[in-house]
DNA sequence: GAGACTTTCTATAGCTTATCGAAATATCGG
DNA sequence: CCGATATTTCGATAAGCTATAGAAAGTCTC
């Protein structure tokens, strides 16, 4: 297997493409992004892949026994969403504002993530002993969102809603947009990333505030709480 | 081609499993539904839809080119959603109670359906062509949708939102939240389809409501508005 | 009963994911 | 420097999928 070497420069039979990058794993997940990015992770095949990365089609096999292998490497790579949720959720800032920063990111690496949420949920299922991950960030998440409802509805900012179907409902708005985001329908108005993210989270504390006019300020409160819990700050 | 008779009662060489049901594309079309809904579209394959039928797979072919075209028959069955909508668009009673009966019915029907929203828009978006009436139906909800919450914005029931982004929103919770009915993250709570129709709707309206404590009420107009205008009583 | 029409069959092409063993190179011990 | 070993790629191919082509087996019409 070469799962474990990931560097080797110039062992092995030469390609006949005559092609000899560095990293052939991480160049095929390279090529293999852009394929999904461009066309779906089902209408993307490996001899696709392969030719894009300078191989034939079965030595794709050599580094990825399974095509569902590319994606869970893919996923392992673009962690951190679960970040700003981690660190907003004992914070002692107001709840909404919290609660928006984090659906906010939540929303922002929806869209921007290289693969429709959907999709990945799809995979995911058909293959769960290799997505465990997958599902326990998820689940983390809305423990985490449902956390932070809680303690808007106990200090008062947010109505008197049930927080685990709130959250349900806000990560389920999230999802629903970023497929709008990602595959606009037909005839339908075509929006921005950020015009996607906001839309959602506004909805969502639009119907968990208590006060409506509150909204502009938590949003200006949220802002502040996302750039000083940025990941790009590592 | 088979297209033109549906009724076609002994004709035709005999099939091998000896069955004789009277409208093959009627019965292909009702086994593949079950087929469907238990294993969903991709995964269900035409040997297993012709088996189920008594025929061999490539005889399904004789009443269906392509595979698609079992789903947009299928389609073509499951219609009447837009009924609540064309219906209420311009009826005289508050907005918001009309909002919220037309919301309702289209997240109660793609939680019936025996397809989940998204494999149906993925095939849809693969076959343009054969899947205008998807397209076309789904702007004309979004449609009417916009119209209701613009005449609810206007009358001062609903906040000064952007009708066409507060459409987009209300649908795509309603598919997000669909998603959640028809596949249960593991550890996640599970819904009825009411529990999560409901859950969603009343999210929509509590964010577009002026009021908060106009919900209840709203609920029960709309509850009068559902029976009064559903397809049931044709 | 001959010919046309309808429906199903068998066979197969072409695409997919994935496996297997051989081939071609680098590396290491002597 | 040379043979054994490890690493990487290749070609061939199996098994499953959708879809097509043409033969086969009935009914129907006159």
């Amino acid at each position: 297997m070469g799962s474990g070497k990931t560097a080797g420069a110039t062992a092995g039979r030469p390609r006949l493409s005559g092609s000899v990058g560095g990293a052939p794993r991480q160049e095929i997940i390279r090529e293999a992004t852009a394929l999904f990015i461009a066309k779906g992770y089902a209408e993307t095949t490996m001899s696709e892949i392969a030719h894009a990365a300078g191989l034939r089609q079965s030595s794709v096999y050599y580094w990825f026994a399974r095509k569902e292998h590319i994606l869970q490497a893919l996923l392992e790579e673009n962690r951190g969403s679960l970040q700003m949720a981690r660190a907003l959720e004992p914070a002692p800032e107001p709840a909404a504002a919290r609660l928006y920063a984090v659906l906010h990111a939540d929303a922002a690496q929806l869209c921007a993530s290289p693969l429709d949420f959907y999709e990945f949920e799809r995979v995911a299922r058909s293959q769960p002993q290799n997505f465990g991950a997958f599902f326990e960030d998820y689940s983390e998440l809305h423990r985490r969102a449902a956390s932070i409802i809680r303690q808007g509805v106990d200090s008062g900012e947010l109505r008197a809603v049930d927080p685990e179907a709130a959250a349900t409902a806000a990560l389920g708005l999230n999802e629903g947009l970023q497929r709008h985001y990602r595959q606009p329908l037909p005839g339908l108005h075509t929006y921005t990333a950020d015009d996607v993210s906001t839309l959602s989270v506004d909805t969502t504390l639009a119907s968990l505030l208590r006060n409506h006019d509150a909204l502009p300020g938590v949003r200006t409160q949220a802002a502040g709480l996302m750039t000083a819990n940025s990941p790009a700050e590592s």
